[in-house]
DNA sequence: AGATTTACTA
């Protein structure tokens, strides 16, 4: 940030002559009004709502010598950047002389707003040269806009100039500690208030959602006597970004029943939910509660809604969300592009992005994310390339880790091994523990043990292995009949004191999410649902179905192995749709991890048993069961 | 005569 950007004034306006600005004119000059008393200036500022009003004022305030007014020239200033005319504001306030405090605070609680951290705390900087002190208003414009350190400075300050009895600057100073990271010391400030407003507790609820300390918020919440609809939103908001999807969907039943009313952030928030839990019928009753309560579907809900829809399987509905959007912006392609890219429509999301393209819009890396993806699921391993190289030489994104994952996938899906390892060698980032693990799982696939060992090898010598490495590499042994090492593994994996992520499957069932982990007995339904699952055993032996007990992990034996496979979370999930959804109805479960193999080939098999169509959304993609084949081919 | 704080979609 120069000085020179900032203090070179852009031309000042001049007013065009046009119906509005006649009449106005007219209106400005009748006869009692002539000529413009500062009073009755200030009153038009306050009505005006157009900038070409604002011109006007502006150019009356020059011609008749009222340019150096400082309340006038506050007004003005503020209302150019309500407008969104900064610009015209900084203008204005760069050939105001001498600003005083309220010049100064308001110009920099527009750029705060802005988004403009560096020019605020530079106008503040200017401000202490020019000896004009701040106040507690100044504080609380300018701690918006500042990082952790800058903000321990102008803490420090409002201790000095003793405004730190301030509420509102109190709140500041929490939302700062809060957005730096610090949520120690935005807790003692906040502790530390004498008194507390509703937006003060909502600031430090933020603080808590923000940073997945959900119980600590929860406990705030609950504690609140008032409740708007702001902090309604960032406890359910902090639930969907924590992994609690099924928390913020109840939290929102129960936001409903207190007869608070959602808005479009709520409705954000829980799209999300939705979307992460597969929850369908939930999310098909938001999108008509967004219709029937004068909710706007904006671009934003809109993709929203997509994301929705295409998470709980219905890409029909997201298409048509999608197709309604007149303002459709690269967001919202990308939501689609990878929507179908989810589901194995490899075609459509490559067809998609091409028009993307064809209308002007420029791809961003998301979209890279979709294209390189739909490539990996449809082996279009050429075609991946393609877009890796023309995302950097065409668009000029410089590839994430995320893109090096997806042509690992692709490479690794197409048994082109080595490049793929090539690729993660040379590459410019540090490859994270979710790569290795593709390319491990790609080493898996095709049975190449040596770069599998190579690898995990690696990784445990450098601290860098969670369960999926030590999981993966003893089923590579295992599928070699190489028990020694599997057990090996197994104690290496123990020493390590690295747990496996459990694995959740969900089913929604009449507008509920049902949980299972592996062998869980909580459901109220557990007899009922153990006894399908006996069904669905004596189903799949008597199609000579063989169990893979070989991918367990425990030292237990084969009968116990067989035992574990079949109370996987995904059977479980699969037990409870069959007793309690209608025959011949879709099943659709969502799986927390990727879908265990034995489960995978079991659930072919029952789609085929029982005539029902099973949609498995695993962490990686969509899985069509039909008649005993699965859409993704069988890789995964 | 004049002002300041909370939530946000791949």
């Amino acid at each position: 940030m120069s000085s020179a950007i900032l203090f070179t004034a852009p031309p000042l306006p001049t007013p065009s002559i046009n119906r509005s600005t006649l009449s106005f004119t007219a209106a400005a000059s009748s006869a009692s009004n002539f000529p413009p008393t500062p009073d009755k200036l200030a009153i038009l500022l306050d009505k005006s709502n157009s900038i070409h009003h604002l011109l006007q004022i502006h150019a009356a305030l020059l011609r008749h010598g009222l340019h150096q007014h400082h309340i006038l020239n506050f007004k003005l200033q503020r209302s150019y950047s309500s407008q969104g005319r900064l610009d015209y504001s900084l203008a204005l306030f760069n050939r105001t002389r001498n600003p005083n405090i309220f010049f100064y605070t308001s110009i920099i609680n527009a750029h705060a707003l802005h988004g403009l951290s560096q020019e605020a705390l530079f106008i503040y900087t200017q401000m202490l040269y020019e000896g004009v002190q701040p106040n507690e208003f100044t504080f609380s414009s300018i701690l918006k806009s500042c990082s952790l350190e800058h903000g321990k400075m102008l803490h420090s300050q409002v201790i000095k100039l003793g405004f730190d009895s301030d509420l509102y600057v109190q709140t500041g100073l929490v939302d700062v500690y809060a957005r730096g990271g610090d949520v120690g010391s935005a807790r003692l400030v906040f502790e530390r208030m004498p008194e507390k407003s509703l937006v003060s507790l909502t600031t430090m609820l933020t603080c808590y959602a923000k940073h997945g300390e959900l119980k600590e918020a929860r406990l705030l919440f609950d504690g609140m006597v008032k409740k708007d609809v702001v902090c309604w939103n960032v406890m359910i908001d902090g639930y969907a970004q924590h992994g609690m999807p099924n928390e913020a969907l109840v939290l929102f039943r129960r936001m409903l029943a207190a007869k608070a009313r959602p808005n479009e952030i709520t409705i954000l928030a829980v799209l999300s939910a939705c979307g992460q839990l597969g929850a369908l019928e939930s999310g098909r009753w938001l999108h008509s509660y967004v219709d029937n309560n004068g909710i706007r579907v904006n671009v934003r809900l809109a993709t929203a809604l997509i994301d929705m829809y295409s998470k709980c399987g219905s890409l029909e509905d997201a298409r048509l969300v999608f197709d309604k959007i007149y303002d459709k912006d690269v967001v919202a392609w990308n939501s689609m592009i990878i929507g179908y890219a989810l589901h194995g429509f490899s075609h459509d999301a490559i067809e998609l992005f091409n028009e993307m393209c064809r209308m002007g819009l420029r791809p961003t890396d998301i979209t890279f994310i979709g294209v390189l993806g739909a490539c990996g699921h449809a082996g279009l391993v050429e075609k991946g390339w393609s877009f890796f190289n023309a995302m950097r030489d065409e668009y000029e994104i410089e590839p994430k880790i995320e893109h090096y994952g997806c042509m690992v996938n692709l490479l690794g899906r197409g048994g082109r091994l080595e490049e793929a390892y090539e690729l993660v060698k040379n590459m410019k980032v540090e490859p994270d523990p979710i790569l290795w693990g593709a390319l491990l799982g790609a080493c898996r696939l095709h049975g190449n043990l040596e770069l599998g060992e190579k690898i995990a090898e690696y990784l445990v010598s450098h601290n860098l292995a969670n369960s999926g490495t030590y999981i993966l590499l003893s089923n590579m042994y295992a599928a070699k009949g190489n028990w020694e090492e599997v057990a090996r593994i197994r104690t290496l994996m123990k020493d390590s004191g690295v747990r496996k992520e459990p694995g959740c499957s969900s089913i929604e069932v009449n507008n509920r999410v049902h949980e299972f982990l592996a062998g869980d007995l909580k459901h109220p339904k557990t007899e009922e649902i153990y006894r399908m699952l006996e069904e669905m055993n004596g189903w799949l032996k008597a199609h000579g179905y063989t169990p893979q007990t070989e991918i367990v992990l425990h030292d237990i034996g084969d009968e116990q192995k067989e035992q574990s496979l079949e109370v996987h979370s995904e059977k479980l999930a699969l037990a409870y749709g069959l007793i309690s959804t209608q025959p011949g109805t879709p099943i659709k479960i969502v799986k927390n991890l990727r879908v265990c193999s034995d489960c995978h080939a079991a659930t072919k098999l029952i789609s085929k048993i029982t005539s029902r169509k099973i949609v498995m959304r695993d962490r990686n993609r969509f899985h069509h069961f039909v008649n005993g084949s699965c859409s993704c081919g069988d890789y995964w």
